[in-house]
DNA sequence: CCGAGTGAGTTCTGAAACGAAACCCACTTG
DNA sequence: CAAGTGGGTTTCGTTTCAGAACTCACTCGG
């Protein structure tokens, strides 16, 4: 019972952190340039309670960073750290995802190169193959064990130990 | 009330599908190969339930597909969708973030690029600049609607709503 | 034919998270 | 000094979650 059933691996650490909704949201609002708790409130019409619950858990993950902007009544933004800037691989991934596969909604502020201010393209990159390529050349790489059987080859249900 | 004061953005929708720590976990574990409900029971250490409910979200999403592999007591098992595939860039990003700034876990089996097996890059490219850059490079361009002011200096209050 | 096994789910639970609205407080502005 | 503001916390009712146990339909081995 002590001892760890679970994967506990490090994507699984990480969905801890930023894997819900409102997470996500914080940090492309964040990556858009909000960084005072009035204004991620209003732009993500999330409810108070939860917006504090949620940066705090960023701040902790060390995905947003928590600066007094204000002395007298001490007031605070949170803006991305590094690491948090790192998330926006992900964050465009899933951007552009949406805006491929999901319809009805409107799609939202692009993101672009800054130098250039245009639109720019994500992918795969191999340097031994020296492509590029999509996501369907992807496939799962060395795994120590699939667990019990490794691949049961399909339409055989019953498979004991007849020996 | 029932007009849509909420954003209700593509990446919103997207988020409700897959924007929780199972659904990407399911996903990651569907690109391993697992197809089958105890398989993904089993690995990923979910309750059934919870699976039930995740696979049933999955497929009306058009993530997974739910095919009949077996007849008489009908057995179903669950396939990436090309729409489920092209999830993986988002994946793939969040698992390498996962694996720079998560500590602890194990990292769990790397994606590889099929051809060659080995491991591969994930990057932007800007065509109109003809470079690759990384993330610090990214920032929200044209928005049809900045909502309220663009950057507040301070103390400029505006605040119509209901109160 | 009997009993064990399997794959895929369902019901029941209690615990946790969510959302709305109200409240708080240290200040600033008119 | 009253009214605002920015940044929260409390309270409370509702929804969702996760886990254990149970069901169902079928197959196999003896």
């Amino acid at each position: 019972m002590a001892d760890t059933p679970r994967p506990a691996s490090t994507l699984d650490q990480t969905l801890r952190l930023v894997g819900d909704r409102w997470s996500i949201l914080i940090v492309r609002a964040a990556l858009r340039g909000i960084r005072r708790f009035d204004d991620f409130c209003a732009d993500l019409g999330i409810a108070r309670p939860v917006l504090t619950n949620r940066l705090r858990r960023l701040v902790d993950g060390g995905i947003l960073a928590r600066e007094r902007y204000q002395e007298h009544p001490p007031r605070y933004e949170y803006r991305l750290t590094p690491a948090g800037v790192a998330l926006s691989p992900a964050l465009v991934a899933l951007i552009r995802w949406a805006e491929q596969h999901a319809d009805g909604g409107e799609p939202g502020p692009a993101l672009v190169h800054a130098p250039c201010g245009t639109e720019f393209e994500q992918g795969f990159w191999c340097r031994t193959c020296a492509t590029t390529f999509g996501p369907s050349a992807i496939r799962a790489g060395a795994h120590r064990a699939a667990r019990r059987r490794a691949t049961p080859p399909r339409a055989a249900p019953r498979r004991a130990a007849t020996r």
